[in-house]
DNA sequence: GTTGCGCATAACCATTTGGTTATATACACC
DNA sequence: GGTGTATATAACCAAATGGTTATGCGCAAC
């Protein structure tokens, strides 16, 4: 059994240099020495990185003769945009509002 | 110099038990023993999660006689919303519009 | 004061992780 | 074929992580 790194997309995305590789793919698609070269990171590494965003299936890849041209596949996204969402009332404005409405209410009625 | 874990909101969300407090704390204020019992998890692992989630303001105490109530702080998820938002277009109905349009187009003009 | 409760911390352990250097694989070009 | 280029993989390392058990500390109640 092989069991390949990160099956979570929330631990993919949480190495700050992951989320720069997928900052640079929304421009859109790069091969690895791109990636290398705007990252200032070394070629083994960003193949590691890589691989772990194919794992969850943040990014797909294409070959070009010698080069892995890869790209964003922005739809693994929405697990965690959805996650996020679940909480998004907690910052809304019109939460503020109810909020309020609430904080106007007895507190503790005998 | 203390280092105290995790400094950021990315990776103290890659954690499964982590989100599950965070589920929790979205109901409302809670005691530690709380989340140790509706979780199933040790006293100690609580608290740990719990120090890195404060460590990140995702949640905040509040000291009552023996206990500390938890209580969530969402908006310290925005930078994860925010980040997300930059993707968003990605899996938008009028970006497929757009994607469609493009895929009309010829490519590789000579 | 002392006993008990609720929680935090310490010490420790196995596993995972980001990173490195060295090597293998695949393809293009000569 | 051989050579160079682009990428993946292997082997390894130090540090960090989730988890445990044992202990400390603050507060209440007796």
């Amino acid at each position: 059994m092989v069991r390949l790194a990160t099956p979570d997309v929330f631990l993919a995305i949480a190495e700050p240099q992951r989320r720069r590789i997928l900052g640079l793919l929304a421009e859109g698609e790069l091969p690895v020495a791109s990636i290398v070269d705007r990252l200032g990171i070394s070629q083994p590494l960003a193949s590691k990185h890589l691989r772990v965003l194919r794992g969850v299936d943040l990014v797909l890849v294409r070959p070009a003769a010698q080069q892995r041209l890869y790209r964003l596949n922005a739809p693994a996204l929405q697990p965690v945009h959805q996650w996020i969402g679940g909480f998004e009332r907690f910052w809304t404005a019109s939460f503020d509002r109810l909020d309020a409405y609430l904080a106007t209410l007895p507190k503790d009625p005998p």
